[in-house]
DNA sequence: CTTGTTTTTGACCATTTGGTAAATACACGA
DNA sequence: TCGTGTATTTACCAAATGGTCAAAAACAAG
């Protein structure tokens, strides 16, 4: 009764459970796993916290579930690099897509930082299990694409994480980002800033190695 | 006798207050404000739950102090950026500090963190009265030299905000990069990574506008 | 309509947690 | 040494919170 372990889930069964996901990545993305109660995630969802109950085992599987799901769309940018495409566009591209979704998808942004913050105490079998492996073979083809002298020599681990930083800061510190800019719309001059960084220091030949 | 309005505060209550505020920065940064408990906190400072509360009147009052002390050393960097200074070296440097910070003060950059993460809803008031003017006078700053030829003209808002991103990033997702480096110690492959990529953004001359 | 199954709810429970009150131990100057 | 204000502890409390359970309601199939 409790677990319909194989069988197929029924129509209202799939729309509570995608309710209740949605709701867990509101309520967790604001304020995170300890911060967010049974209570908001039932309210934020439109039902009882024991119907809650019923679709998952608890706070936790919510949790572990949310995030698994979040994985799968946090990967796929990196995984969209291709080898074969002309290396400063596939950089560049990649910059403006993560950028984008900074700003469509903030609730991802924040439930990701918020995790990794607290020490991925859930997600890190994710990293090891899938970022890892990704993680490395995309630093392989950068490295490739600097070797053949298509890029400049940058450490790619560092290039990587740069971008990351840069453009997942636009949604995680965007309260502070508020503040400073006083409600002007900052996509699309951070858009053509990151381009701008991201090429000059990408384009072969301008480097200038310290001293 | 709760409170000791202006006398001046006694030896072992100085001591008390300072073991309080530091097991505080360390509960505050890795669980949060809502994960955080004043057991947790207590038993980190070595005092009972009660008699915390005989020198502090609740854990938002806590939280308050330790994030405004925060303030003070977080802006110290930024404030310390010398307008008479060479403009490369200067930003170079603000850099370098930086990152220093993000290396000997984690827990500072992740309690800082969080609290944006979460909209900021204690620090606000900090960020618009302190941070605020700071930026806007930085930001002057950056940009008169810009004008003077001494540095490639670049949004000065997205400069910082890419500073701030790229360094605080090695404390904040500190989780995340020891699962994807192993072990490496990243402090001085990322400082040499940092230096280029701001050199070769902000060196004038060089700054290819896009199309 | 009837029956068996799924879904939902209302009433509860145990634990955690921020906080309090009163009693006790302690420091220290007169 | 004594007394007074300071510091600390012991024993609590009330609210919040994750979770349970049995029964009611809703629903699907014959």
């Amino acid at each position: 009764m409790a677990e319909q372990i194989q069988k197929k889930p029924s129509r209202i069964q799939q729309r509570n459970r995608r309710k209740i996901l949605d709701a867990a990545l509101d309520v967790f993305s604001a304020h995170g796993f300890r911060g967010a109660t049974l209570d908001q995630i039932a309210e934020q969802a439109g039902l009882s916290k024991p119907n809650i109950l019923y679709y998952f085992d608890g706070k936790e599987e919510i949790h572990v579930t949310v995030l698994s799901q979040l994985m799968e769309t946090w990967l796929d940018p990196l995984a969209g690099l291709d080898p074969k495409g002309d290396p400063l566009t596939e950089i560049l591209t990649y910059v403006q897509r993560k950028l984008e979704m900074s700003r469509d998808l903030p609730r991802e942004s924040r439930l990701f930082a918020n995790e990794i913050l607290q020490g991925a105490p859930r997600m890190d079998p994710h990293l090891r299990a899938d970022l890892k492996p990704l993680f490395d073979a995309r630093c392989a083809v950068i490295q490739a694409w600097m070797d053949a002298g298509k890029l400049a020599q940058v450490d790619p681990r560092h290039l990587i994480f740069s971008i990351w930083a840069t453009t997942q800061h636009y949604a995680d510190f965007q309260a502070q980002i508020d503040v400073l800019l006083e409600g002007q719309e900052p996509t699309d001059t951070a858009a053509q800033f990151l381009q701008t960084m991201f090429r000059n220091l990408l384009t072969p030949g301008q480097n200038s190695t310290p001293a």
